[in-house]
RNA sequence: GCCCCGGUGGUGGAAUUGGUAGACACGCAGGACUUAAAAUCCUGUGACCCGCAACGGUCGUAACGGUUCAACUCCGUUCCGGGGCACCA
């Protein structure tokens, strides 16, 4: 009898689907686990093996966890909106709903193919209207709430109507530039309440710029502009002012920086997240200006380090502030509209990444509030007028960006720190004494920084002043497929829809083409304008920030999700998914679920309490060298030094290792290169890989990128889990190395995995002899082998060392075939741990061993101590470090006793050559070593 | 540019808290079984040196430096690769 695992596999998914194996029940007298994966996009290019990695760690791990008696949840769905349907629809007139539904099922099957245990009754889909009306149901609660400073947390807008109209702005006047009374509040009209409103709800609308690309008629997001131009064409895009909407996330950062203390999140993890804030304190400066025309009388800046305000050089504003314009000189003008021209062609990236320094003077100058002294004002893009205030005190000898320009700039530099600055580099320290610094002369920097915010609040030309980084997010998008937001518009004012007019369904259009000005597509619908609905759609984190809620209630009309279930489910316990959301979808969502929670209207305010972060699988690239001129020939790897060559991506598929299966490369991509010919790695010419009798071989290149189709570098699950198997495949994504690392992929070596489950089947069954287990009592080696098995595995799993826990297998059945031990009451054991790995194999053996249940069902083995202890180790023997022999010695044995023996063995007096050793470090269970 | 992560044999990786570097696999080489192939099994496999061999020695975890009785592990500097940087998801 021999594995067919073809048919077992299909046999059990059959059968673990008619049984509902993987339904999850809301009660249960169990405690209760929930496992999630990201959210994935159900893109047309279908799973590579990349995807799964995540997916088959967390099955492993729920499959674990009800294995040892929890309640588990772990479904699966999809973030079903998003740019690429829509792109498609565009080039392809499919409607984007269709081409995604035929992605998912696709999708569907390639998961189903690996044998998930995700319960699919809660499956849930961003796109379907049933789930975009809680989105949008949520966007209102967003609207209609407010963040109220003094108790910290999100409350209806009615409590601020309230409070305006019975104290004015008193209590919460941080958002108007001029205060009200209540008797003000209540004569204002209609729309000026309104507008004093929008600037408080956590649903905001504002104006933002985006790229716009003229040509294309379009905006564009990051990923389709390519060095100042679009992807899709190479047209100019520059930056365009739009109505746009924005969550109001500043005002959590407080909330979401003390959260990531409460919350297992990797120190990477909470560190990216916490520079993406990046709150610091400093003040805010007024400065005084002097420029020809007069109008702007002063300049704000923000600094972290105001007892530098001596060593200020110069000031650079971000070239697109509007003050710009009334402090340019007539003699600069010209130079500074031709620079401004050149920022509004950068994107925000570019400029941040920009290593040449470029700058305009305008002409104006600050004064300097204490000693008067004239400070020229610059413009630069390294200055981002979304930061601070958008404009910077430049100190050259503190800072090394500062530094540079004035080098460049040839701006005389003012040393303040004595000879902590060298002239030649700037330096960042707060430890010097002050110099040519008035009145903080002889003052140390960490001291002055008080003094100085202290003194600039009695001045009253500055204020202390925290900073955040992180902006509010930008929450609309000038696209289709995306949820309609529920509002609508009335004499320039947005108004919220009703609860009971949702969902809000996205309507059919013609074309999917933009609308007027850089509008979306829905301002191509006649209806839809005149009913003054917002044109503009959510962005593909709205549906991804509250999709964890969802699952526990998936089905319910009444609510997002009731308070019974949120309260069951709580907390995702272990969340998996990639790096890449570090601050994106992971503060949205820990910001929704804030939002949610201040209302009201589930029981936590953190929605994940562990995160494991699973690394990205990379492609390894194959290139075949076309030589530069011909259409048609090739050059391999090693001859191509000789010839000026162009790398052509190749299909991974038809070459092994490295080298190129020249048959199939000449039907590759309906036999473009048909006609191919090849210098050969040993220098031969020919349009055939045989020469006579002899083989020539063309060696590709090789290069690690990402997986992706256009590379040719994807593999697909689906063919290896025919080739191997499902469990094959399960156990080799993990035996790869450890989940949270980068890798590339290599299809080799999971011939060992399988080889492994053949032994494991082996054990049971012969072909020839048929079965070997037998029902016998098992012996202290084997049951040693077993124990030390369930300690490491259990161990392993726990802290999701999986590529460690399939070598303990591997070592486990090695040492069982080397006892030649088939005993049923060691081998059910075996399969039990090896069930979350490979669940198809571990279900059919358990059958075959008379069990009658399913074994996702069985109790994980219990770990017993007595069956693996040892009375002695062999301890490596040191000299200075270097492993020198091997002593045995009992575990229980004294300081003393190490040493006695130790230094009557004979290797060691070898090595200490008549000395006396100096000291003798023995750690237990660890190692001895001799200082001499 | 800024933030985060990584770099160990020919390859993927192991070494969980600073304590025997290279577990487990792949590949390769040799052998057994077989008419043959597949499958399976056995042996060897970091580099270098001495040697007939057993054995023994030196070096070795990207590079350099430091801390320590002891460093893949901690600290500093540098190089290389990957992810993110606000409209890909």
């Amino acid at each position: 009898m021999e594995y067919k695992f073809r048919e077992i596999e299909k046999k059990w998914q059959q059968h673990w689907s008619q049984t509902g194996a993987y339904k999850v029940s809301n009660e249960s007298s169990k405690p209760k686990f929930y496992v999630l994966d990201m959210f994935p996009y159900p893109s047309g290019a279908g799973l590579h093996v990349g995807h799964p990695l995540g997916y088959i760690a967390s099955d492993i791990f729920s499959r674990f966890k009800r294995l040892k008696g929890y309640n588990v949840l772990h479904p699966m769905g999809y973030d079903a909106f998003g740019l690429p349907a829509e792109q498609y629809a565009i080039e392809h007139g499919v409607h984007p709903a269709v081409s995604t539904d035929a992605n998912i099922a696709n999708f569907r099957k390639q998961l189903d193919n690996i044998g998930f245990c995700f319960d699919w009754d809660r499956q849930v889909k961003t796109s379907d209207p049933q789930y975009y009306k809680w989105t949008q149901w949520i966007f209102l609660q967003l609207f209609n709430s407010f963040f109220n400073r003094k108790t910290q947390k999100a409350e209806p807008i009615s409590n601020l109507i309230a409070s305006f109209e019975q104290e004015g702005s008193a209590a919460h006047g941080y958002r108007v530039t001029t205060g009200f009374s209540a008797e003000e509040w209540k004569a204002f009209d209609e729309a000026t309440k309104q507008s004093i409103l929008m600037d408080y709800r956590l649903a905001y609308c504002g104006y933002g710029e985006v790229n716009w690309c003229e040509a294309l008629g379009t905006v564009l997001a990051n990923d389709e502009v390519v060095n100042g131009v679009s992807e899709r064409g190479g047209h100019p895009v520059v930056k365009k002012k739009l109505r746009q909407w924005y969550l109001r996330i500043t005002e959590y950062a407080d909330r979401l920086l003390e959260g990531l203390e409460r919350i297992e999140f990797s120190d990477s993890m909470k560190e990216m997240q916490t520079n993406w804030i990046g709150k610091s304190s400093g003040a805010e400066i007024d400065f005084e200006v002097k420029s020809e025309k007069g109008t702007v009388k002063t300049l704000r800046v923000y600094t972290t380090r105001p007892d530098t305000i001596f060593g200020v050089d110069f000031m650079v504003v971000a070239p697109e502030l509007d003050i710009v314009e009334d402090m340019k000189s007539a003699e600069q003008a010209t130079a500074v509209d031709e620079y401004l021209a050149y920022v509004k062609s950068r994107s925000e990236r570019e400029r941040m990444a920009e290593k040449k320094i470029s700058g305009v003077f305008t002409g104006a100058y600050a004064i300097n509030p204490f000693n008067g002294q004239e400070i020229p004002i610059w413009i630069s893009e390294y200055v981002l007028a979304g930061y601070g205030t958008g404009a910077i005190m430049a100190v050259p000898c503190g800072d090394e960006r500062d530094h540079k320009f004035a080098r460049h700039f040839n701006i005389p530099i003012t040393n303040i720190i004595g000879k902590y600055y060298d002239g030649e580099e700037a330096n960042a320290t707060k430890d010097a004494l002050l110099e040519n610094s008035d009145f903080l002369n002889g003052m140390l920097m960490r001291d002055a920084i008080e003094v100085v915010i202290n003194k600039l609040e009695e001045k009253g030309i500055g204020i202390r002043k925290t900073n955040y980084k992180m902006r509010d997010a930008a929450f609309s998008r000038q696209r289709y497929w995306g949820e309609p937001f529920p509002v609508q518009w009335k004499n320039g004012t947005a108004y919220p829809l009703s609860e009971t007019e949702l969902p809000l369904l996205l309507p059919e259009v013609e074309s999917y083409s933009p609308g007027p000005e850089g509008e979306g597509p829905l301002a191509n619908i006649p209806e839809w304008v005149a009913k003054e609905l917002e044109t503009n759609t959510m962005p593909g984190y709205a549906g991804s920030s509250w999709y964890f809620l969802r699952y526990m209630d998936p089905q319910n009309n009444e609510e997002f999700c009731s308070r019974k279930a949120s309260d069951y489910w709580g907390q995702v316990d272990l969340y998996i998914g990639g790096t890449e959301h570090a601050v994106g979808h992971l503060l949205y969502s820990r910001m929704w679920t804030k939002v949610l929670f201040d209302l009201g209207y589930i029981g936590h305010d953190e929605p994940y309490k562990k995160l494991v972060n699973q690394g990205m699988i990379q492609g390894s690239s194959r290139f075949v060298y076309r030589i530069a001129g011909t259409t048609n020939q090739f050059v391999s790897a090693g001859q191509k030094a000789g010839y000026d060559v162009q790398p052509i991506h190749v299909d991974v598929n038809i070459v092994d290792g490295y080298e190129l299966d020249i048959e199939a490369f000449k039907k590759w991509r309906n036999g473009e290169y048909a006609d191919a010919e090849f210098v050969f790695e040993d220098g031969t010419f020919s349009a055939s890989c045989s020469l006579g009798n002899q083989e020539l071989k063309y060696i590709c290149g090789s290069e690690v990128e990402k997986m992706s189709k256009s590379k040719f570098n994807t593999v697909n699950p689906d063919d290896l889990v025919n080739k191997y198997g499902a469990d094959t495949f399960r156990m080799y994504e993990m035996f790869l190395g450890p989940v949270e690392i980068s890798k590339p992929w290599d299809t080799k070596g999971i011939e060992g995995v399988h080889r492994f489950l053949k032994k494991l089947w082996r054990l049971f069954y012969d072909d020839v002899k048929g079965q070997l287990w037998k029902e016998e009592k098992a012996n202290d080696a084997e049951l040693k082998v077993l124990h030390k098995c369930i300690k490491k595995i259990e161990d392993d799993t726990e802290r999701f060392s999986f590529n460690t826990a399939v070598s303990t297998f591997m070592i486990a059945v090695n040492e069982l075939s080397d006892l030649k031990c088939s005993k049923k009451e060691i081998l059910e054991q075996l399969l039990i741990m090896l069930t979350p790995y490979a669940p198809h194999v571990s279900e059919e053996l358990w059958g075959l061993l008379g069990n009658s249940g399913s074994i996702l069902d069985a109790s994980f083995p219990k770990f017993e101590e007595k069956y693996v202890k040892e009375s002695a180790k062999a301890y490596p023997v040191a000299i200075n470090g270097k492993t020198r022999t091997e002593i045995t010695l009992a575990l229980d044995i004294t300081q003393q006793e190490v040493e006695a023996i130790v230094l009557k063995d004979e290797v060691v007096l070898k090595w200490l050559d008549g000395k006396q050793p100096k000291k003798v470090i023995y750690v237990k269970n660890k190692m001895i070593n001799l200082v001499v």
